[in-house]
DNA sequence: ATTGACCTTAAAGTGTACTCTAAGGTTTAT
DNA sequence: ATAAACCTTAGAGTACACTTTAAGGTCAAT
């Protein structure tokens, strides 16, 4: 199949599945007589595969790595497919902590201010936001 | 003050005090004889403020907003700081849905495979990826 | 024959927030 | 005098994942 419809069926744009073709993450396995890429049925398989990388959060960078456990299995354990899972899980849970800690300072800021028509001099979002928060009276 | 000094009481590095700059976010009230910056009193509590909107999670777009109803707070109303800050809880409460819709994939990913030094030819995470978890018995 | 829909490439642009480099000028201490 | 430590600018580089543009070639239908 031609770019287009490889893009059609893998939910993947032409635009950026050329762009995957250039860091080497898909690859098509012929092009033909008019230098079209010509994907075969293991290709849209390979566009599934990072298109499901990607929805579970990978980089295209851990998706390259686990392409290339992918496409020769039994060069490769178990146990790189895991660390690299894991390290991503705890990467995702250090950013869901830091960011529910600004969730909980801005919902903190947002709480205190009545969002009123009143002029900004009296605002406490500002007035917290002018000095650390140790500083403010409430 | 001179920029390194600011630098120092703000912790924001001089390189960084200039791009801010150069996007208007702190612009030193004057320049010395040798065009060196001069850092006020002023200035330096515009540094802590910004700061403190990046802490709290603000972009620097929603910073330079912030910054102009502190600087202007006559010309500016409440909500208008309450719109920005509750925009921002609303964006980080997407983003953290997300991440956990993601920590959610890997985790049960990286628990169904055994992650030894077996071949990966059975490595559960892999065959997970290559088809639609629908199509995978476990 | 020509229109429209496809395909090709290389390169630049986007957004966010810096960070670094190059090539200088100035100040302070020894 | 000179070395170290500061300061200046413009511009490029980094990371991530695209997206867009420019300038063209190819193909099917009318």
């Amino acid at each position: 199949m031609k770019i287009s419809e490889l893009a059609k069926r893998s939910g993947i744009s032409a635009h950026t599945l050329r762009y995957y073709e250039k860091l080497g993450l898909i690859v098509p396995s012929q092009r033909s007589d008019n230098n079209y890429r010509e994907y075969s049925a293991d290709d849209l398989a390979t566009a599934h595969f990072i298109r499901r990388c990607k929805e579970s959060g990978f980089s295209l960078d851990d998706t390259a790595s686990l392409l290339s456990i992918k496409d020769a299995k039994d060069e490769h354990v178990c146990a790189e497919a895991k660390a690299i899972t894991l390290a991503k899980v705890d990467d995702i849970q250090n950013k869901i902590t830091q960011l529910q800690r600004m969730e909980k300072t801005l919902s903190e800021l947002a709480h205190v201010c009545c969002g009123g028509n009143e002029s900004a001099k009296f605002c406490s979002i500002i007035s917290k936001l002018e000095v650390p928060s140790e500083e403010v009276c409430s």
